[in-house]
DNA sequence: AATGCGGACAACCGCCTCATC
DNA sequence: TGATGAGGCGGTTGTCCGCAT
């Protein structure tokens, strides 16, 4: 496809953004949405291409951006992930409620990495280095089974230590495509209700009820990981995560007080928010934007997540069954 | 005080996919 | 059906800043 036609474009301005071309994207989006990116700068007076606007916008400006330093939590969460969806930083970002793909990359070239190198894991593999170096051998009995935390990235590697275990896969075969996508599904696959949006692994109160496989029980340890642990019975909202705990304001993903278990919450209810005050303050600034209800272009508006399909009819349907595609393409067929 | 180095983060580049014409 | 434009993504580079020497 080759360059972008604004990228042979002169007079384009490169390199940081300067507050003031902040603060001029920033009223534009907040006013009339992005609408199409290529007409943004343009429109809000910005000597810049259509996707720098976006990139900076999507990276740095967004109002459910959570930033500071990634929790331990957060950062096995992310090893976790990649060790099931290699570099896609975007797949992996859309389960860390208010953070970047970019951010994510950034933190696994410039410290995960290293961190788990130091661990004697190799980054690519997520292997003992050993068995990377020697990979013709199958995981031998000198893995030690019982190591479950090699993945805890605040303890110091030992000196002389030999790295004995498997990172994820102990003594268990590795988890299927169907647990994974039972993981990534919403809960109303099955039926034809109204999508729910592809929240953060799928939850119901039968899951809940049910023996988790020994497998999603190494991968997606509720007990430990905050972040993949269900809310309590009869609660209706998605609990905020334990790791935003230095977040006061949560984050917009952080959790959706409009979808309960059994689909989704009227426009009322929606507004009234039911006490949620935090997001009831975000809701007056932002979220008819975040609604797509963009005055330069109706189209549902992306790079939000997918929760704000909830909104979209028809087209957030489509969209759905794309994102099944994709997963399926991904996971393989499901039944 | 000057310099070099490395970490963290922001931004760009190039490619791919998809929608539209 | 191919050309084109736009959005999205992953890899890479650039920049800033703190720290050690």
């Amino acid at each position: 496809m080759g360059r972008h036609s604004c990228c042979y474009k002169q007079k384009l301005r490169k390199g940081l953004w300067s507050p003031e071309e902040d603060e001029k994207l920033i009223k534009h989006i907040t006013k009339f949405g992005h609408g199409c990116w290529s007409s943004v700068p343009k429109l809000a007076g910005l000597e810049r291409c259509g996707k720098s606007c976006r990139l900076r916008w999507i990276n740095y400006l967004r109002p459910d951006l959570k930033r500071g330093t990634f929790s331990q939590q957060e950062e096995k969460l992310i090893i976790e992930l990649h060790a099931v969806l290699g570099n896609k930083w975007s797949q992996i970002a859309a389960q860390l409620p208010g953070r970047t793909d970019n951010e994510i990359k950034n933190l696994w070239n410039s410290s995960i990495k290293k961190k788990l190198r130091q661990r004697g894991i190799d980054p690519n593999t997520h292997k003992p280095l050993s068995e990377v170096i020697d990979d013709h051998k199958a995981p031998s009995a000198s893995i030690e089974k019982n190591s479950q935390d090699s993945y805890n990235l605040e303890e110091k590697p030992q000196r002389n230590a030999v790295v004995t275990s498997y990172p994820l896969i102990h003594n268990s075969p590795p988890p299927t495509h169907e647990f994974f996508l039972n993981r990534f599904l919403p809960t109303h696959e099955t039926n034809n209700s109204p999508p729910t949006g592809l929240l953060p692994f799928s939850y119901t109160q039968q899951q809940q009820q049910q023996t988790q496989p020994e497998s999603a029980d190494l991968f997606f340890n509720t007990d430990s990981n905050p972040l993949l642990s269900a809310p309590p019975r009869n609660q209706n909202n998605w609990g905020r995560s334990s790791s935003n705990n230095n977040d006061s304001n949560g984050g917009f993903f952080g959790y959706h007080p409009w979808v309960t278990s059994d689909g989704i919450k009227s426009q009322n209810q929606i507004h009234g928010l039911e006490g949620e005050q935090d997001f009831s303050k975000w809701n007056d600034q932002y979220l008819p934007f975040f609604m797509g209800k963009s005055s330069i272009d109706s189209k549902p508006d992306v790079g939000f997540g997918v929760n704000q399909e909830l909104y979209h009819g028809q087209q957030s349907v489509d969209t759905y069954n794309k994102h099944i595609q994709r997963i399926t393409t991904s996971y393989g067929q499901f039944s």
